[in-house]
RNA sequence: GGCCUCAUCGUCUAGCCUGGUCUAGGACGCCAGGUUCUCAUCCUGGAAACUCGGGUUCAAAUCCCGAUGGGGUCACCA
């Protein structure tokens, strides 16, 4: 048996930005396509004169290919008026279509369909079989006039010339697919240049808000965008896999996948029934465990930090972000959390001395002020090497230091000794620890910020 | 409202087709405990669901019917 090569469709409007929720049927026509070397086309559907807009256009293109989602063909139905129009006349001369005399709307005259009214029954990929009964249709509109045919006619149209084996797409399209198996088979009826089957269709569940309502941006403001989630920091992976997750699973327990595994995993019998609900706490998840694979996190992440703190570029500058890469890592789950960090003031302390208030030095269990200061002290003296005349041996925050920080923390008590060492180095009440704030800021700068402390507790 | 469609933890889901192994598994989130003081990370544990009602059957989350509930769609938009 040889099967047709498939060929499957991306089919936007460019009334608005890239959706979630278009971003996924984007994707699941991509993994289809790829999984059965098959071609991926887009198609610009921009027929509606007054609401498409070119910074649309641009926008959904540009986001796809951020996610990965690369096609093969693209056509823009404005350049093909000609081939509707022609399809248009000869409907119109067979008496399948007839111009019609309007009383209402914004024309006088519309080309409309003549529909006889009968049952369809097609069966869904995803649904199984759905029927129809087109009586109460209408003889629906499917031009304006022979240079503006609408939706249902410019898109069967574009799918018998290019081809298309399976239509994926949004189940809100359910209720499309009746007028448009109509309009398909009078065109098979009336065409003798292009025969073609009629394609299979998969009708996918909607993504959800968390109102249970269809994502929209009216509804749900600019949170429905990729664009938006781009802006947040997210990683393009992590938001292909989830949306490949949202309606979708392997029939196994796996959950972080590459866009190339997702496209070796995906079957379209393994797509869930029923809508998803968005769950950004999920994605933040997925995100983190992108952002723990990616190879050159490190290094995104210190650029974040120079860029957000509008840091100099010399050697120490570069070799304390270097440092401070892993422990911001453990601390967000986007990039646009960095910011987040410096707002709060949980970065600058890296790079120059903190101001905190005295108390803050205190510990929870010994709030005295003396034995606080003494302690410091002797945390001083361990750090120059002063304790016991061996400061050869090894380097600064060498584990012979650490060794002796933590067997006076362990003499003096963990928090007493610990606490106010962090509050010295970090003047903030959260933070890493200490020992590893030694190793960042190294020896000189760690001496110069526990003077401090000592002072100020004078 | 008509038509179409769906229904397992708060959320995403496995299991359903091919009934028994399901006292229903996993993940996110949440809660508790642990890991050198705080935070983060990590580890361990915990709470948490088969919408309801009939039927078929020795046996139903799984099959059938109905109810209820949710969603979609009803343009000279796509």
């Amino acid at each position: 048996m040889t099967e047709k090569t498939v060929r499957v469709r991306f089919a936007p409007s460019p009334t608005g930005f890239l959706h979630l929720g278009s971003a996924r049927t984007a994707l699941f026509n991509f993994l289809f396509a790829r999984k059965n070397a098959g071609k991926f086309i887009l198609r610009i559907e921009d027929t509606d004169k007054e609401r498409d807009k070119p910074e649309y256009e641009k926008d959904i293109l540009e986001n796809l290919e951020w996610l990965g989602i690369k096609h093969d063909e693209f056509f823009r139905q404005s350049e093909r008026l000609e081939i509707y129009k022609k399809y248009l006349r000869e409907l119109l001369e067979n008496g399948v279509a007839y111009v019609s005399e309007e009383s209402e709307g914004d024309r006088k005259q519309v080309i409309r369909f003549k529909n006889l009214g009968q049952k369809i029954v097609f069966n869904d990929l995803i649904k199984g079989e759905i029927s129809f009964d087109t009586k109460e249709l209408g003889d629906f509109v499917i031009a304006k006039s022979l240079d503006e045919p609408i939706f249902h006619f410019a898109n069967v149209v574009d799918d018998r010339e290019m081809g298309i084996t399976h239509i994926i797409r949004g189940e809100d399209h359910i209720s499309n697919t009746a007028r448009q198996i109509l309009i398909w088979q009078a065109l098979s009826a009336s065409s003798t240049d292009r025969g073609g089957e009629l394609p299979s269709y998969a009708h996918i569940p909607l993504i959800l808000a968390p109102d249970r309502a269809k994502l929209s941006k009216r509804q749900h403001g600019e949170t429905v965008s990729i664009a938006f989630y781009r802006e947040q920091g997210y990683l393009p992976e992590a938001l292909v896999n989830y949306l490949a997750l949202l309606g979708w699973n392997p029939g196994n327990e796996r959950e972080i996948f590459s866009l190339a595994e997702l496209i070796e995993l995906f079957d379209l019998a393994k797509v869930q029934q029923s809508g998803a609900i968005f769950n950004v706490e999920k994605l933040e998840w997925l995100n983190r465990e992108h952002l723990k694979k990616i190879s050159n996190v490190q290094f995104l992440i210190s650029n974040e930090v120079k860029k957000i703190l509008r840091l100099r570029e010399d050697n120490k500058t570069k070799e304390i972000l270097d440092k401070i890469a892993p422990i911001v890592l453990e601390r967000i789950s986007k990039f646009g959390d960095i910011k987040e960090m410096a707002e709060r003031g949980e970065l600058a302390y890296f790079f120059q001395a903190p101001e905190y208030p005295k108390e803050l030095l205190l510990w929870k269990k010994d709030k005295d002020e003396n034995r606080t200061r003494e302690r410091l002290i002797k945390i001083r003296e361990i750090l120059r090497g002063d304790l016991g005349g061996e400061a050869s041996l090894g380097g600064f925050a060498s584990k012979e230091i650490k060794d002796r920080l933590m067997a006076l923390a362990e003499k003096e008590g963990r928090g007493e000794v610990l606490w106010p060492l962090r509050v010295a180095l970090s003047g903030r009440e959260k933070s890493p620890d200490p020992l590893a704030l030694l190793e960042i800021l190294g020896k000189e700068q760690s001496l110069i910020r526990i003077d401090k402390a000592i002072n100020i507790l004078e």
